[in-house]
DNA sequence: TCTTATTGGTTGCATATGCAACTATAATAT
DNA sequence: ATATTATAGTTGCATATGCAACCAATAAGA
């Protein structure tokens, strides 16, 4: 068994690192409530589906990217099609498979709830980071991120 | 109006930055649950009040330290209560608060779950940091935590 | 002092999440 | 080909969270 103590230093960047993505998240979600937008992770699925090719993915591949387990991506996809933002097809590859299909009402949802998402990634992030700290700082987190991919 | 665009190196840090938090807490998560542990918020309370004199705290006093907001409290520490691991008791200074307090039994489990918590951030957090980068990492998420002191 | 506004905490109802069981299709094995 | 196992996605039920309304007690104002 092994020592089972963190230094003073250890602890306040572990416990930074949470309260941090906390204070963070809650502000996002905040903000977007405050100007009647939907929560973060709509604009999540919203951006990923975006970014791919024919604007879709199927939920199984979406999970994955958004880091949600298969009943929650079921649900959040049930919210977002009752909606009009996306559409869910049947897989022509795979008869198990459903694919989730960005519309443009979808598209344009993600595009106004962008400035506010952007506001406070630079007024309550970027804007703490020296030039240099910047490159630093993703080199930790890519780190411990390698460490997840599968 | 602003420029509203990240550079890569902005996205990077704030995706990988969201990514790596979520990995991590779901990591805590899971093996909590593997181990037949309660959840993570569990042991943030517990330890909140284990700290504190006198192992108690107010309830408002708690929802600050675990970024919770009252109505969670209240029924976080109900079913910390309910099974045995705090008390909840009058505020002697004002007669509208409540106090928590860990018992002998939720200073147990905060113990055993510790090791388990231990490992995770051990082995997936700090183990990614070459020395001289923990320092950094601290130095960034300290400046971002400032502007949320109130 | 008496009234009003604030604060600490709780509760009902609606929504979201976790878990385990289920259906249907696909992949593997014999 | 048939039987077995694994995978994709959905659903019922239990638990957790958000929101707004609420009660009780303190604090502030007239």
């Amino acid at each position: 068994m092994a020592n089972l103590k963190l230094t003073p230093d250890e602890t306040k960047a572990w416990m930074g690192l949470i309260k941090a993505q906390q204070h963070l998240t809650d502000k996002v979600e905040d903000e977007l409530k405050k100007n009647g937008l939907p929560p973060y992770s709509w604009y999540d699925v919203l951006l990923e589906l975006d970014k791919a090719p024919d604007g879709s993915l199927r939920l199984n591949d979406l999970g994955k990217k958004v880091l949600l387990n298969k009943y929650n991506v079921t649900r959040l996809i049930d919210r977002l099609e009752k909606e009009g933002l996306v559409s869910r097809d049947a897989c022509p590859v795979d008869g198990r498979g459903k694919v989730a299909c960005i519309t443009p009402k979808g598209r344009m949802l993600r595009q106004k709830m962008w400035p506010v998402y952007y506001s406070v990634i630079k007024e309550h992030f970027l804007s703490q980071f020296s030039t240099g700290q910047l490159g630093q700082f993703i080199e930790c987190i890519d780190r411990i991120n390698s460490q997840f991919k599968n």
